[in-house]
DNA sequence: TGTTGGGTTATAT
DNA sequence: ATATAACCCAACA
């Protein structure tokens, strides 16, 4: 109660970039106590200078073009600042940024999100762990195997909400797995899982255990490609016997009008009830 | 104590 | 109904 969530000022969010470009990222106390910007976020604590930060680099992450535009964009990037990241605009006296800015806020379309989904599933699958994968692991798969924002984990962990509450995915404590899916009547014998996890995490032997990874994340994609093929084939069935419900259904239909026709070339009167 | 990442809740679209 | 912004919590140094 009493929480009404106070939405930052555009002050307060100057003041955070400015004191970032002061003190550096994770110095968000002394961004705080800083007399300088202090009067403008006195309200706010080290964590909520945090947050915001972090909300500001999702925003301002613009994910788009894959290859990164190698044409020097308009705008300079991080130039001075020590090791600020997400400065879109320099400060001086803004007044008018909707304009420009506006055209490129974070705009996860629905491509892109489903995008993470497929990622996500191919994760699952590859990582094949029974008692399903944690975001951790979900998420440095998907950035091993697809080039992906550094910040892709906001959205994988929002997706994943998504697919859970969509019973898509189920979670058990901190881990997400695939959802058995019943395809059609056909009672699917459970796929029989061997349950063979190499797990070697000796860290001596590298070269040895690497080979080991390497071949088992081939084979992990391998599986997941067949499984998405055996999904695929399963829809393939599924409509295949659609098709030939339908095909029956013709074939009667096409019977009896064969029957009319006999009867009222002979002269019948045929009446349809 | 402060930083941080993972997660949840409220809100705007 | 979903994406996002604000907020919370627990682990770590």
């Amino acid at each position: 109660m009493g929480n009404p969530k106070q939405k930052w000022t555009a002050e307060e969010e100057e003041a955070l970039r400015a004191g970032v470009a002061k003190h550096g990222t994770g110095k968000w106390k002394n961004i705080q106590k800083d007399p300088e910007f202090n009067p403008y976020l006195y309200s706010r604590s080290n964590i909520d200078l945090k947050d915001k930060w972090r909300n500001m680099s999702v925003s301002a992450n613009g994910q788009d073009s894959p290859a990164a535009t190698p044409t020097p964009s308009p705008m300079s990037q991080a130039p001075a600042g020590p090791s600020a990241l997400p400065l879109l605009n320099p400060v001086s006296t803004d007044v008018h940024m909707d304009a420009a800015a506006a055209s490129k806020s974070l705009l996860v379309d629905g491509k892109t999100a489903s995008k993470y989904d497929a990622m996500i599933y191919e994760a699952l699958s590859a990582l094949k762990d029974p008692n399903g994968s944690d975001t951790s692991a979900i998420v440095s798969f998907i950035e091993k195997r697809h080039e992906v924002p550094q910040n892709v984990r906001r959205h994988i962990s929002s997706r994943l909400r998504r697919l859970v509450s969509h019973e898509k995915l189920e979670k058990v404590q901190n881990c997400y797995r695939l959802r058995r899916l019943v395809v059609n009547g056909t009672k699917g014998p459970i796929p029989k899982p061997k349950e063979i996890r190499p797990r070697l995490s000796g860290p001596i032997n590298s070269h040895l255990g690497e080979t080991l990874e390497e071949a088992a994340v081939a084979a992990a994609y391998k599986v997941a490609e067949a499984e998405n093929k055996s999904f695929v084939a399963a829809e393939a069935v599924k409509e295949a016997e659609r098709v030939s419900r339908m095909a029956e259904e013709a074939e009667a239909f096409l019977q009896l009008a064969k029957e009319i026709y006999e009867r009222c070339s002979r002269g019948e009167v045929v009446m349809l009830v």
